[in-house]
DNA sequence: CGCTCCTGTGACAAATTCGTAACCCGGTGA
DNA sequence: TCACCGGGTTACGAATTTGTCACAGGAGCG
């Protein structure tokens, strides 16, 4: 569920936008009523979208867009801009600064609703989406990695697909002869210990977490849902 | 350099993007009249943003967009589309389509080029930059230079392509046969020892940064995440 | 033309991964 | 109680993959 940001000193702008997303899509909101809150809140629960008025009490929203873009922790994320219509310069000075999209109030609530989406889209597209996250494991498609609560765990390439084919399925029971296929291209039953071999294998490299994968007798094994 | 294509059925309209936006970046225009041309274009050329005018002849501009979106080929291309001030709920169409941006003409010329170039940044960061810069490494693509901790290091022709490569994509782990492809040219399966043998040679060029290019066995090499 | 450098090839070494087979243990059913 | 089944474990050798090296041919330069 994607997380989103309002700034907005005006109670009825941040009331209007809330209902207006919450009405469409299932978001998670946050509201800042000033730049320095929302720069805490921002570096701190990361949104993926950042609406952000620009008429903002104390530190005004350009101000505060810089100090997103200057921070690593905030740079990438993407952000809307908003202001009263008709502000031509404060547009351009918004957009030259490299803001993502810019809407003049009073905006069409599905305009507001479509932009957010597209951007979300387009971030998504271009993100690792290959990551697959379930409690202290994030498996990475892309770079063939995993990171159990951050730390870098190697894993053999037959390693790393086991564990992705258990993952993607949380909860799910998968039968031996299944994942053998899955794995290995086994197409018929066969007795073999290989599976399990490398399921012990990879218990022992997940440590403490090797207890995520649950044997279930006489059927096969199954990732531990989050 | 960032390729557009640009797809309006009105010359001064092609003449006056095209002008705005030579004025102030360095890009490659391409112009399409058509929607078919345009589709056409654009799965041969790959550009790197479309600017869409929706009022075409035969095929109009949300046609030509949702074929785009369907063809894997073009389905990742941002696309700016443009129609006349005032309709609503073309607009809406368009954005909800998935649109990256929507602008009314006449549009600002400035605006349209602070819009396509943030809309570029965001999707290749360092498409229109020369200079690849990831920790300690900056790579030079006009100048075929690396310098690594600002220490000038000489590399081969073959040695600078196949660090390009693998730089382009931090954190990606890149098959063999893609590698081989990417800096050789090679198309099918082949065995050779050609691509370990560069990649022994450029990380003992890198000396202690030779470990940023990690082996992943049984897939190939991946260049470490900054 | 000679020299130097670059490049790719093929052979071999080193490292890693994998699967097998034997053995063990616990649970279940007759 | 006993036999059997299924999963856990271990050790070993084979297979595969990657690293390394030396050499030869080609390209470029003076």
């Amino acid at each position: 569920m994607p997380t989103i940001l309002i700034v907005d000193d005006e109670e009825d702008i941040r009331e209007l936008i809330s209902v207006t997303l919450m009405r469409r899509e299932d978001y998670k909101l946050i509201e800042a009523t000033d730049g320095l809150s929302a720069l805490a809140i921002a570096r701190e629960e990361r949104p993926d979208v950042i609406l952000l008025d620009l008429m903002l009490p104390a530190m005004d929203g350009l101000t505060v867009f810089r100090n997103l873009r200057e921070d690593a922790r905030t740079k990438a994320i993407p952000v809307i801009m908003l202001t009263a219509r008709g502000r031509l310069e404060e547009k351009l000075t918004g957009l030259e600064l490299g803001a993502d999209d810019y809407m003049a109030k009073p905006f069409s609530p599905k305009e507001l609703t479509l932009r957010v989406r597209n951007l979300l889209r387009r971030t998504n597209r271009n993100a690792h989406s290959s990551v697959i996250v379930s409690g202290p494991f994030s498996l990475d498609k892309n770079s063939l990695k995993l990171l159990l609560d951050g730390d870098a765990i190697d894993l053999t390439s037959t390693e790393f697909k086991l564990l992705l084919s258990m993952i993607e399925s949380p909860g799910i029971t998968q039968e031996r002869g299944d994942l053998l296929k899955k794995v290995w291209g086994y197409s018929d039953l066969i007795q073999t210990r290989t599976l399990d071999t490398h399921i012990k294998r990879l218990r022992e490299k997940l440590g403490p977490y090797g207890n995520s994968i649950e044997t279930v007798r006489g059927s096969g094994y199954r990732f531990l849902e989050e």
